[in-house]
DNA sequence: TTGCTCCTCACGTCACGTGAGGTGGC
DNA sequence: TTGCTCCTCACGTCACGTGAGGTGGC
């Protein structure tokens, strides 16, 4: 029938394309956010090429934060600007929010990618250590150079015991919760 | 008894200090990845101040991609290793390949930055836009100086319309909703 | 005909959010 | 006594995952 039937990609299709799996593709189509150009007669959906591009647009916007229905409600209302001027600012507010969240989101990645490159430095130099020693040790380890206190957090964690009891205080009655420093209300 | 009470810190205190819900808390405990160090008589759940750093590994870890599960039987597969040094090369082998996603993840959040800035660059530029623009123009804006077929696409996407028919096509019509029934038998 | 792809329910999962109804502790 | 904090269920939510039972299309 049509030449152009070839140029349409199936659910799968697309979802290869896209890095997504068919149940998302479905959803976001539930969801209003990316709708097929028409169905086979089986029923099949037929999308545009360019849903692939529109499904990588819903995957940045998914990154900086937005939920599914958020990101239905922002193109809404974006459509729905009394004037091209007015909409684009209220999308400026929008991204320049989004930025902030994303440049503070890189740089706590960053921080963890420290950590991660701490720990396996630390972790190379425990090849050597004796076969003998238990795990127990390692929060401590004061064997291959290392020094007590110095143990990456990433790694420490992994025998840390906050279960136990506060060690080495006995300790001034009432410091603490005096009921003052509550400030934090996010 | 009494004096070392005094700083250990209930849920509430700990969630503030550690920007974790007390829900969130619970289901860190219900899990075996947090514990108290013990109750008050009236059954409140006193932590131990290290449960504050606790939680701050915990979050690494689920940034880097673990789940809650995935925490707990990676601290309880280290604590049955064999050995400390044989403990440690598989925790450097995880660490290694969650460096390595991390750093993807960081790649990616760098490119939706850069979308970002060019957006809202862009955007500035719409401030001067006459008023009486309908939205559906923006997708291929030619005012401003600006030039058909380089709008960003983080703001191109609000106004694509990938429902519809690929353009530039004469699609030979077979009518599509000709009242057939998809499959659904229940 | 075979094998792969797709269809529509519909329940499961993960990391919490959000009350409901009741009690602790200064 | 008041007000805040906490307790334990238990159901809700978000973005899917995962079959179950059936059909399309080369």
């Amino acid at each position: 029938v049509a030449t152009n039937d070839k140029k349409l990609l199936r659910v799968g299709e697309l979802a290869r394309a896209a890095g997504k799996s068919v149940r998302a593709i479905h959803l976001y189509e539930e969801l209003g956010l990316l709708t097929p150009v028409e169905r086979s007669q089986g029923g099949f959906r037929l999308f545009n090429p360019a849903a692939v591009a529109r499904i990588a647009w819903i995957n940045k916007l998914q990154v900086i934060g937005f939920s599914l229905s958020e990101i239905r409600d922002f193109v809404r209302e974006f459509e729905q600007g009394p004037s091209a001027r007015n909409a684009t600012v209220g999308v400026r507010r929008v991204f320049e929010q989004k930025l902030a969240e994303t440049r503070e989101t890189l740089a706590q990645l960053q921080i963890i990618e420290n950590d991660l490159v701490e720990a396996i430095a630390y972790l190379e130099s425990c090849q050597d250590c004796a076969t003998g020693y238990p795990v127990t040790e390692c929060a401590a380890c004061d064997h291959q150079g290392h020094e007590v206190g110095t143990v990456p957090e990433l790694f420490a964690g992994l025998s840390n015991k906050v279960r136990e009891n506060v060690p080495d205080y006995d300790v001034e009655v009432h410091t603490l919760t005096s009921g003052k420093n509550y400030g934090n209300t996010n």
